[in-house]
DNA sequence: CCGAATCCGGGAGGATACTG
DNA sequence: CAGTATCCTCCCGGATTCGG
């Protein structure tokens, strides 16, 4: 498959994480697989409201993009695992930034309300 | 108008930033205002394929969400400018954090196709 | 020259039902 | 338990047009 340049995916490191992180749930997986494995159930659970099916999409795209590893235990009943990759591991730089400017920033909705 | 605690939005740092970035270009655009102040037309020359009308949605948003200022000078051509708020600014960690990894993925997309 | 307003198509992601 | 398969809805972002 010929890569696409229609757009700078590959190309300018804004864009590409852009890309990456563009699932609504991408960056709340991340954080959760952060130090742990944990089983679909469990994200599932973790992440609250999500469907099965979203999640099981933003896993996928995740996994494409090299970002989570996925064992498969053959087994009844079945039992698969996610956990970060190398990649995956080399973002919580990342996660850790953006935990602390959210923190602030929620800080400052709650000063606004005077 | 009453804030919907319908998510997350306001309460996990991860959720809330999410929701900051969520727009296709926001990143973009917070990296190219990092560090100076850029009028509506030079925005939307560096921003490439982007048009207007996304564009402005882009810079409302981030503007509500208080991440950058927008000067309007009352004149004739109209000139309206850009720039990071203290928020805005604060936010800076994280893309550096982001475009230091990006960088890295980029490689390694590189050293895949072996 | 800057930007608002309107319309529209496509895709993300949610609801639901069904499989191994 | 961990998905797949459909269907459907909402809304982002792009094209276009209008206003100051």
């Amino acid at each position: 498959m010929t890569v696409e340049t229609t757009d700078l995916f590959g190309v300018c490191p804004y864009f590409t994480t852009q890309k990456i992180l563009a699932g609504k749930w991408a960056i709340l997986i991340l954080h959760h697989l952060d130090g742990q494995t944990l089983r679909f159930k469990e994200l599932e659970r973790r992440l609250s409201p999500i469907t099965q099916a979203t999640l099981t999409k933003q896993l996928r795209s995740l996994e494409e993009n090299n970002l989570i590893n996925r064992k498969v235990y053959n087994q009844v009943p079945p039992k698969v695992e996610y956990s970060l990759s190398e990649l995956g591991e080399s973002f919580k730089p990342v996660l850790d930034s953006i935990e602390i400017w959210g923190e602030k920033y929620i800080e400052t909705l709650d000063t606004k309300k005077d």
